[in-house]
DNA sequence: CACAGAAAGATTGACAGACAATTATTTCGG
DNA sequence: CCGAAATAATTGTCTGTCAATCTTTCTGTG
C-alpha cells in the first residue's frame, strides 16, 4: 500500500473545521505563513478529536497530511509540545498527548483563576457593546433545547469565550485561557461532561454576565470561578471513573 | 569584516549564566538535545539582558553563537515566540521583545493568580520538608544585607520561586509562572525596581510563608496576591516614568 | 518449540545547501 | 539634494544527507 493511498482518507484534516469566520481572513492581505496553517491544522486536528488520544504522529505522515515540508511540521510539532497537546518521546516521535485525570485537574485549577481573571476584568474595562454582546450570545445558548447537536452547543460556547477574551483586555490572558480551552476541547471530544449539565452551565454562566452587567468585578470573579470548578468536578470524576474501568478491563475503550 | 569576528565576543552567551546547579545535569545521563541547548541558552540571554530589547536576531548570527543549524535556530525562535520574548516581523526578521508598561501590566496580572495559586497549593500539597526548606531560603533572604550584589538577590529569588513552583504540585502552574518570571527578569534586567523595595520584599514574603507554616492556603493566597500587585504597582509607576521620559527625550537611553 | 541474539528496517535529530520572495541599502541620474 | 533603479541581505521553505536509536524480523541453538 503506498503513502498517498494510507493517508489519503486523512487528507481533509488539513483544513480547519470551523471555516465560518467570514470577515476575518479576509482582513489580513498577506496570507498566513505554512507554519501558521500547519499549526493551526493540527491544533485543530487535536483539539477536535480527529487525531485521538496516544495516536502516532510520524514526521511523513504529518507531511503527507498538510502538504509541507519536514522543517514546517517540526516547527508546529514543537509548538504544540509546549502547548501540551503532543507529547515527545525521545527518539521515538510524537505522540498526541492522553489527558490523565491529574493533567485535568491541574488544567481546571489554571483555567478556574484564568477564565475569574477575564470575567473580572470583562466587567471592568469592556465596552458596553461587548457586554450586549456577551449577553447576546448567553441568550443564543439559553434558549437552545436540550436536542440540539453538541457541536452546535460548542460553537455558541466559543463564540462565548471569543468575546470575553476580546472584552477582558488583556491578550496574555486571552491567548494562555485558550490553550487552556484547546486542552479541554480534547476532553469534550471524548465525549465527555455535556449531557445533563447544560442547565447547569447555562445557570452559572447568568450569574456570570449578570455580574458583567451590574458592573461587580468581584461577582464576576466569583460567578466565573465557580462555574470551572463545578465543570472540573463532573469532568474529574467521569475521567476518575473511567481510569477505574480502564484499569480493571484494559482494553475496554481503546484510544489509539 | 568577517562574520566570526563580529560575533566572536558574543560567543560565550551560549553557555547559559547559572551552572551553579551541580547535582543536577549529573543525574540526567542523556544529553539535552541540540534544540533544548540553544532554547534555553537563548531565553537565558534575553531573560538576563545579554540580547537587549529591540535587538535584531538574525538566524545566521544565532547559528554563530550557539553553534547551531538554521534549524534548530528557527524551531528555539519560535519557542521564544509563543512565550512573548521574541517577536516577529513577517520577512524581516526575530527581535528581542520591548516590554511596554501595557504588557508588563498584562503580565503582573496573570503572574499575580498563578503564584496565588502557586502558593496556595503550596498550602495544602507541600511536604514538611519543602515547608522547612522554603523557610530556609527566606531567612537566608531575610539575613542579607542592603549591600548584597543583585546577582546574588535574583540568585535566592530564583530558589524561592523554585521550592515553591516544585512544592506546588501542579506543573502546568509551574511552566506558566516559569514564563511569567523569564519575561521579569527581562525587566530587572534593565536596572529596575528593586533598590528599596528589598524591605518591603521580605516582609510580604514572610506573611506567605508564615500562612503556608500555617497550613493557611486562604492567606497564602492573599499574601501572595498582595506581594505581586505592590511590586507591580512600583514596576510599573518605573516603566511608565520611563515611557515618559522617552516620548520627550527620544533616544536619550537607546536600546538596540 | 522456545528463545537469545543479530541483522534489517524505520524514524528521529541534526546538518548543509539551494531557491524564490521580500526588504533594506546603495548607487546613479537628474 | 532628491528620487529611482540596481544591488545586497534576510527570511520562508524545500530537498537531500547522515548518524543514532528504536522496532521488528530473522536466525541459530538448546
Amino acid at each position: 500500500m503506498e503513502l498517498s493511498d494510507k493517508f489519503a482518507e486523512a487528507k481533509f484534516l488539513a483544513m480547519p473545521p470551523d471555516s465560518n469566520l467570514p470577515g476575518d481572513e479576509m482582513l489580513r492581505a498577506a496570507p498566513q505563513p505554512m507554519r501558521r496553517q500547519v499549526e493551526e491544522g493540527l491544533r485543530n486536528a487535536i483539539a477536535s478529536g480527529r487525531f485521538a488520544p496516544g495516536q502516532h504522529l510520524t514526521d511523513r505522515m504529518l507531511c503527507e497530511v498538510f502538504g509541507a515540508s519536514r522543517s514546517v511540521v517540526r516547527e508546529a510539532v514543537r509548538l504544540l509540545e509546549a502547548e501540551g497537546l503532543i507529547v515527545l518521546v525521545p527518539n521515538r516521535g510524537q505522540f498526541v498527548a492522553y489527558l490523565s485525570s491529574a493533567e485535568a485537574a491541574h488544567i481546571y485549577e489554571v483555567r478556574g483563576v484564568l477564565e475569574a481573571l477575564a470575567a473580572e476584568g470583562f466587567a471592568i474595562r469592556a465596552t458596553d457593546a461587548e457586554r450586549a454582546e456577551l449577553r447576546q450570545i448567553y441568550e443564543h445558548l439559553a434558549d437552545v433545547g436540550p436536542e440540539t447537536d453538541r457541536m452546535a452547543l460548542l460553537a455558541i460556547k466559543r463564540d462565548f469565550y471569543a468575546v470575553l477574551l476580546r472584552g477582558c483586555r488583556n491578550p496574555l490572558v486571552a491567548r494562555m485561557l485558550d490553550q487552556m480551552l484547546n486542552r479541554n476541547s480534547q476532553l469534550r471530544a471524548t465525549s465527555l461532561s455535556d449531557p445533563a449539565r447544560l442547565p447547569h452551565t447555562i445557570r452559572e454562566l447568568r450569574w456570570v454576565v449578570e455580574a458583567i452587567e451590574h458592573r461587580d468585578p468581584e461577582g464576576a470573579w466569583e460567578a466565573s470561578r465557580l462555574h470551572v470548578r463545578r465543570a472540573a468536578a463532573v469532568a474529574l470524576r467521569i475521567l476518575r471513573g473511567r481510569e477505574e474501568r480502564e484499569r480493571e478491563d484494559p482494553g475496554g475503550t481503546q484510544l489509539g
